[in-house]
DNA sequence: TAGTCAGTTCGGAAATAATAGAACCAAACA
DNA sequence: TGTTTGGTTCTATTATTTCCGAACTGACTA
């Protein structure tokens, strides 16, 4: 049974969505401020917003918003268009963001293996509890890193 | 060719895998301290240590030493055993923890699914650009956890 | 040329996290 | 009974992060 809800109601309940991306955005390596921001270019109906309407609607300050919004385009999250004759900016998340979360991911994992691999191969005795496990690890990674490829096959979607 | 290597020169080199792993451990979810605790219980030949032996060899504090073991064996990343008649419990890494990180991963996600999810249900327009794009990082969330239960099923090892 | 607009940059305040220090405690033991 | 061992717990201290305010800048505009 579909609820009949306004516009109000929905924008409401859009911002709470919005403020539990900040929330959420602290673990998955990133600040509240960002996860909100996120969430505000994602979540609601609106889809573009200037600098000004950002600091207005969360109510966080210029300079943070300045910044964390350089950070949101150096990682790809997000993006600016223009418009002719208007000297704003607009703000619109980054269509699929997704890939750029892997890729970091697998930065991290390669680190990882890298020195997993340099600890089993300074092991004195390759049959070792420790050193097994250090195997077992690393076989786990590898089959992580295939899936990694196995998803960007599937979902490589056109660069810009 | 193989080095020759002496054993001094190999714990050398263990050390400072070891340290290199406190700094990885920031990034990935632990402290700088835990990164290095497990780095010295996976890393070196040697295959268990005692409080004092990890205070000692690390330099750390005692305070710092316990609170962080009962972090790690609350997220089951090491285990202790015991000897009879020595009172000192024996820490050693908790094979396959890899699961366990798995686990942890998929409830970051299953978190974030469940956000967008109520966000594409508060979209007016689901054809938007911004709606578009979260169903697009829904569906390769799906595929994400596709790809978990494929690695539960492959490296299932028995529980204890 | 002065003034506004759309931000950026710099310094620091506030909050939070990580680590240390010291006192404490329970079990074993002399 | 007092003392040592093997830790724990509680309270600082220190470091780091996050965020803000205010001053600044460069492009445009009156």
């Amino acid at each position: 049974m579909q609820d009949i809800i306004t516009d109000k109601e929905r924008e409401e309940k859009q911002s709470e969505l919005v403020e539990i991306m900040g929330r959420i955005s602290c673990r998955g390596g990133g600040t509240a401020l960002s996860g909100r921001i996120l969430g505000l270019l994602s979540f609601l109906d609106q889809e573009e917003f200037t600098f000004e309407e950002i600091v207005d609607r969360l109510k966080i300050s210029k300079s943070s918003v300045s910044t964390t919004l350089n950070h949101l385009m150096e990682s790809d999250k997000i993006e600016y268009i223009t418009y002719p004759g208007d000297r704003k900016r607009y703000f619109r998340i980054k269509v699929n963001t997704p890939k750029t979360f892997i890729q970091s991911l697998r930065k991290y994992i390669e680190r990882f293996e890298k020195v997993n691999r340099a600890a089993l191969d300074l092991k004195k005795d390759r049959n070792s509890r420790s050193a097994k496990n250090i195997q077992a690890m690393l076989k786990s990674l590898t089959f992580w890193k295939a899936q990694m490829d196995e998803y960007e096959k599937e979902f490589n979607i056109d660069e810009l």
